[in-house]
DNA sequence: ACCTGAACACCGTTCAAGT
DNA sequence: ACCTGAACACCGTTCAAGT
């Protein structure tokens, strides 16, 4: 699992092959199945491996996690290897999800959130988190963007534009600069503070 | 591409093959590429046929389309193809994903959202979206849920108890017996509306 | 210009044969 | 029990040859 992490730290999803890996491992491809049932399987527990570190406990005793503290590590566990997102949204069921969305959910029910309601502000802070992270990797791959996000999304707004020139997408056009003065973490947080203090009215 | 997305609806991601394709269309594979540049061309081609109609201007003359409206209406369609949101959350910085973005953008500009606000505001929504639609299709395919969800969930809380037993999870247990009664399109709805609030108080 | 379909370079996965 | 690595059943994609 260790050696799948690295592989996929190092050339992206499509790096890590059952042949690459034995060749890094100085083994054949069979012998992977003999500690591993699936490439699911294997996916799924370097997933795992790095969302126990997310949620590991980290405030100190007596202390409760703050959401915000814990939404920020998988923020910055997704930046430091962009292929979680990825994988994470693929497969929204599988237990690292799960255990993220109980904390937050745990800690909404601490703060005085409505029982009917935690789960669907829960719901709301991990798809944030979802969403963002698959940007992260997407982002990384697409052919044309690179580093310039802000000129590849005026470039799309270009495209959008309708023959009659009438609709001029102001807001593209807004969102394109404010990208290029953006802090992605600093936006991410901005995300939570909205969807908390939607909570909050409840 | 029509025949791309009836092959996705009814055999999932999985069946959309250039050979099954060809099968269908009583051609060769290799024809489809005198009219697709790529898979991943044909696949967003078939999303952003269906997300064209999801976006389709389907409020009166004069009157606004409401953001609710909108996302329902994105979500009916993930609903109705739920390879569509695996396909939206795998490439969001694709052309239907940014249309998304800058119709509800606008729609905050117009309510009268603050201009440095208006895209995390509209991130979470879309993410939101995008996050609901990507559990749609892992639902259906994942082995062991089937359409029992709640049980599902309970089984996960089971495993996820410690050894020392001291943990019980209930945040867990109490949203699997909520999933049980919930009707996805109203929790879909209720998530939306705990951004706006928190978006209201911007 | 468009189609045909064999061929190429890959996959994940299996399995007889080894140690 | 674990490894080995050839083999199997697929992919997406290409390309000479046809119409």
């Amino acid at each position: 699992v260790r050696a799948a992490i690295e592989t996929l730290d190092e050339g992206g999803a499509d790096a890590l092959t059952f042949r690459a890996l034995a060749a890094r491992l100085s083994t054949g491809p069979g012998a992977i199945y003999h500690h591993v049932t699936n490439k699911n399987d294997l996916l799924s527990s370097a997933v795992d491996d790095l969302m126990r570190a997310v949620l590991a406990p980290s405030a100190p005793e007596g202390t409760h996690p703050d959401i915000r503290a814990v939404m920020l590590a998988a923020f910055d566990a997704i930046t430091a290897h962009p292929w979680l997102g990825t994988q994470l949204v693929t497969a929204p069921w599988q237990p690292a999800v799960l255990r993220l969305l109980d904390r937050v959910g745990t800690e909404l029910s601490r703060l005085g959130v409505p029982a009917g309601a935690q789960f669907d502000a829960a719901s709301v802070l991990v798809h944030h988190l979802l969403g963002v992270a698959s940007q992260y990797d997407a982002g990384r791959t697409l052919a044309g963007m690179g580093h310039d996000r802000p000129g590849f999304l005026d470039a799309a707004r270009l495209e959008m534009e309708q023959p009659d020139g009438d609709d001029e997408h102001p807001f593209m056009a807004r969102i394109a600069q404010q990208l290029a003065a953006h802090d992605d973490r600093e936006q991410f947080g901005a995300g939570v503070d909205i969807i908390l203090a939607g909570v909050a009215t409840l």
